[in-house]
DNA sequence: ATCAACCTTACCACCATGGCAGGGTCAAGC
DNA sequence: GCTTGACCCTGCCATGGTGGTAAGGTTGAT
């Protein structure tokens, strides 16, 4: 299978390919006499397997431990476990910023009049020093 | 002030206070007959706001129109609401992607065994096609 | 033989940021 | 005045993952 195939049928394009074989993410395949990259099925597994590690929002380093694991067949799980727990966290914690981001504007927002005056709130905010803005309508303490 | 200070001042550092004059997200201030650059407290002011913005996700173009609301005196507080809004929903739409990908990995944890044998539902669901792996527990069939 | 569709490598661009190099400026201490 | 150290200036390089483009080779079908 040439590489224009094997990027049809893995959904990763023949330039990220090529990059991934070139950063050692993916082996290189064996060529034609004349210079083609040839693709077997195994090959297009590995890349399905790149794509959905992408797609899950693994990091390049961590998809290179990802790999390694898949290809031993000896590996414990709990290290996979451990390694997607590890992603789990990060998850989490690039949510959490990006809701208190979003919580912060929704805030904001809501005490906008969003009229026609020039007076607002939000670049109030942005304008002074560094306030407790985070749902000033609940004073329980809770988050 | 000079530029150290001005970095010290608003936390951007002078790297990036000279790249936002280059881009014209800032204005250039006036320089001394050496060439240094000299700023006022107004600039400082500026330099904060820029940085808050950041600070709350907004990209480089949204904080170019949101700097240009901010001089404009006679802006209306719609226009800075709406660009909120439009932030807070692409804000959402990442936090939706970042959940849904941290759900799925949970779910294939839970189901892993984490110990030495190498048997593992995360690398069996990153090597088999796509299949519906959000939180199984629910039959319904809503997504 | 020709032509289109593919392949190859090797660049450039993005964007926000940091780092480094080479050279100028300023202020304090002697 | 001279030295020294802390600052400032510009300009270049690198990042990372992806797309684009250009110049040239290969293949297969007509």
């Amino acid at each position: 299978m040439k590489i224009g195939e094997a990027a049809a049928a893995s959904g990763v394009s023949a330039k990220m390919i090529r990059y991934y074989e070139d950063i050692g993410l993916i082996d290189a395949p064996p060529r034609s006499a004349s210079g083609y990259r040839h693709y077997r099925e195994e090959d297009i597994h590995m890349l399905l397997f790149v794509r959905r590690g992408r797609e899950l929002g693994f990091s390049m380093p961590q998809l290179r431990t990802l790999t390694s694991l898949w290809r031993d067949k000896t590996r414990a799980s709990a290290d996979v476990k451990r390694l997607a727990n590890d992603h789990i966290a990060t998850l989490n914690a690039r949510i959490a910023s990006l809701q208190a981001m979003a919580d912060t504007l929704k805030t904001l927002a809501r005490q906008c009049q969003g009229d026609a005056r020039p007076d607002c709130p939000i670049l109030d905010a942005l304008r002074q020093p560094q306030a407790d803005r985070s749902q000033p309508q609940d004073h329980s303490g809770q988050k």
